[in-house]
DNA sequence: TATTGTTATACTCTATAACTATA
DNA sequence: TATAGTTATAGAGTATAACAATA
């Protein structure tokens, strides 16, 4: 196998667990009546410091627009509200309402236990976590991998 | 850190690859006037033996007529076409066009090259291709992997 | 001037339900 | 009866362009 098939392989396999990952995230917005986008974007919103509609459009890779309209479905069933930023008038900061921060609980606890990785024994995952860490650090830059990947310690959950 | 918290790192990190790849992919389709969906659905197509209406939406996790619509919509740019199954007169077997295959191997070469897997050496990608492989096998039964990732040796491409 | 967020608009994406044709 | 695919419909997701408020 050369290493363009390697390559190749790799990014079947990145498929295959993201379609597990999905598939489970899936049924679970089914039961929660949201639809997956909103459970990704649930789950996203609740990573790293303070968010704001610019923030997650960026992490959501979309417009700003979108980002709007996604709030606002999000806020029309109470899962999130749009609060004043302190200092910047501009800005909106997301919160997740209490139902939401519930529901982004039980979103995490219910795929991470479901997922592929959970049938590796502890070993196996450190190496598989070290080496995804050097994969993505080695092609962005540290900023921005940290604001994606990155949360520090007090701020987790 | 414990397993859970080790469990969300890894799903970090596979949300941070997803990021990364989806961005390149992303600037590509853009390039080809696709959606990010289209071009995803145009890899998805290109891969395993042979394809039709029903395969695709199994494999893009959606609806029969989800995946009519989209087939609806490469066909319209010349990409796919509607072919006769030889013994089974209900089915439609979706082929790549010229154009469509041309794009695809874009696609897939694009979206390799600048992999974040494509940082690592060789020996690291090997590990990596293991751990993966281990943690799909894991979860799902061998002919439910098989038909998202293995593809037979004479098929591929 | 640049940035944050919104609105209006026009697509694409998506599932549900009802249907046809074939197995 | 079951399966492959389509159509009609409605709502979610998406980007573009134009805009207001603030920095």
């Amino acid at each position: 196998m050369d290493d363009q098939q390697l390559n190749e392989q790799l990014h079947d396999c990145l498929f295959a667990i993201r379609a597990q990952v999905h598939a489970e995230l899936k049924e679970l917005a089914r039961e929660a009546g949201l639809t997956d986008t909103q459970t990704d974007a649930l789950w996203r919103l609740s990573r790293g410091p303070e968010m704001t509609a610019r923030r997650l459009a960026d992490r959501l890779q979309c417009d700003a627009s979108t980002a709007t309209s996604m709030i606002d479905r999000l806020e029309r069933r109470g899962l999130v509200r749009r609060v004043p930023h302190p200092t910047d008038r501009r800005v909106k900061v997301i919160q997740l309402t209490p139902e939401g921060c519930a529901l982004r609980d039980r979103v995490i606890q219910h795929t991470t236990e479901r997922s592929p990785f959970a049938r590796l024994d502890h070993e196996s995952r450190l190496r598989l976590h070290e080496l995804l860490r050097q994969a993505i650090d080695g092609t962005h830059s540290a900023d921005e991998a940290a604001d994606v990947v990155a949360i520090p310690e007090g701020e987790r959950r």
